[in-house]
DNA sequence: TCAATAGTGTCTTTAAGACAATATATA
DNA sequence: TATATATTGTCTTAAAGACACTATTGA
């Protein structure tokens, strides 16, 4: 037998592969405060708990499993949003009453405005607050996978400025810090958050700047590369 | 229809779920290089050719994908790694030609003379320089995964001391420093090397030293803790 | 002018880079 | 003693921490 034969001859019916899911724990940072977004879940299993956005492969349109995600994404959000990256696959014959199942999971980044006026329209979606989801019965292992997202994500705080994509498109380098400060849980040295950002250059002074109380903040935008950028040290935590 | 009840007539036949596979890309250090282990395929498809060692999860008996991996690792080499941590997962419609597939794809680090006698026993499994191993042509994308895995271990030699699994239980300072350097593609400080080993208390002083041309080398082994210390500036790169 | 927030100056501290110097083996 | 390799001393440099200070707005 050569290979054409062997593949004419294969039937994906003769094997059974572990269920296969796609999840994603997309945070947002709105009213001081990072937030993730649950969803409540329509059908069995764990029908009407809350848990991650996410769900099944589908073979037929979407190519990779990226596509998956953000496919899952742009149904409960409306947009794509600016980051995704892959964080777990978790696997085991547990976490699913179904059986030996896998899920392949994702964190991914956005501002709130962004989504804001989609996820108004529907019931099913919402933010919760990182103070609160702790308290919540997640469905299968979500909250496990929503704790590995955090703790992954406040490392990256400390030596890049990925959770900035956690904010809208301007915003002031107060707001930045912030976000970092709320994953690290601790207050940051203002100076050197600035002169390693300054450094780097990293972002683009829109010159636009934002009055509320007290001086206007000038206002950035984060360069396309700063997604990858990494610094050489990290911030003290 | 409560949740029993929709367990009860759940049938996993009546979906069908992608291809699912594990895979390592296994490190080891021998002879001055950095080494891939490599298994020659059995069947089809891509059989004859050579791929990373990794298989199905087998239902019954793996608890986890870890043990899937930690089992696939034993049989080819005998001896279950010491370091063994999630790579990535790639899943697309084009990776397999029996449609669309998924791997799990670890990165793991072992002694040569850990294996050494088992892998010499069989044919079917090699280790493969890392300058030799770009000319094979791999099975499937796993030389696009081993490529993923080098770069993450770079990464991770400028900021901790996880290549240092891929030497015997018991080294010098010269052949971890080594081990890093070629990682890394160029000569490191050897002070700044041995000065934050120091300073982290990483290693343990076995007392022993090795006898070879000039100086005796002082022996060291890791501590237990090693695997996940960070240190918190990155080495040049 | 005061309160509030944004942003800067500058000294200290930490840890790496550079590289020379010393130490301990064998031939 | 010469050679080889291991190990240390120490000065320089880079970048973060600490924290006080100045700047710019509205009330």
């Amino acid at each position: 037998m050569n290979e054409k034969e062997f593949l004419a001859s294969y039937d994906r019916k003769d094997y059974l592969s572990p269920l296969l899911t796609v999840d994603a724990v997309l945070f947002t940072y709105h009213e001081n405060t990072l937030k993730v977004l649950l969803v409540e879940r329509a059908s069995f299993p764990e029908k009407g708990k809350w848990g991650l956005p996410g769900g099944f492969i589908d073979e037929q349109n979407d190519q990779t499993l990226e596509e998956t995600v953000l496919r899952k994404l742009k149904e409960k959000t409306g947009v794509i949003p600016p980051y995704v990256e892959q964080l777990c696959t978790e696997g085991n014959h547990q976490r699913d009453p179904r059986g030996w199942s896998v899920t392949v999971c994702y964190t991914a980044l956005i501002a709130y405005q962004a989504c804001e006026a989609h996820i108004d329209t529907v019931d099913s979606v919402k933010w919760v607050s990182i103070d609160e989801i702790e308290q919540l019965t997640l469905a299968f292992d979500h909250l496990k996978l929503y704790q590995h997202a955090r703790e992954r994500l406040k490392q990256k705080s400390l030596y890049s400025i990925v959770p900035g994509f956690a904010l809208p498109d301007v915003f002031t380098l107060a707001e930045l810090q912030h976000v970092h400060e709320v994953l690290i849980g601790k207050p940051l040295q203002n100076k050197s958050f600035r002169r390693r950002l300054e450094q780097a250059d990293l972002l683009i002074d829109t010159g636009e700047k934002r009055h509320e109380r007290g001086r206007p903040a000038n206002l950035y935008r984060l360069k396309p590369q700063s997604a990858d950028y990494r610094f050489i040290r990290n911030l003290e935590f």
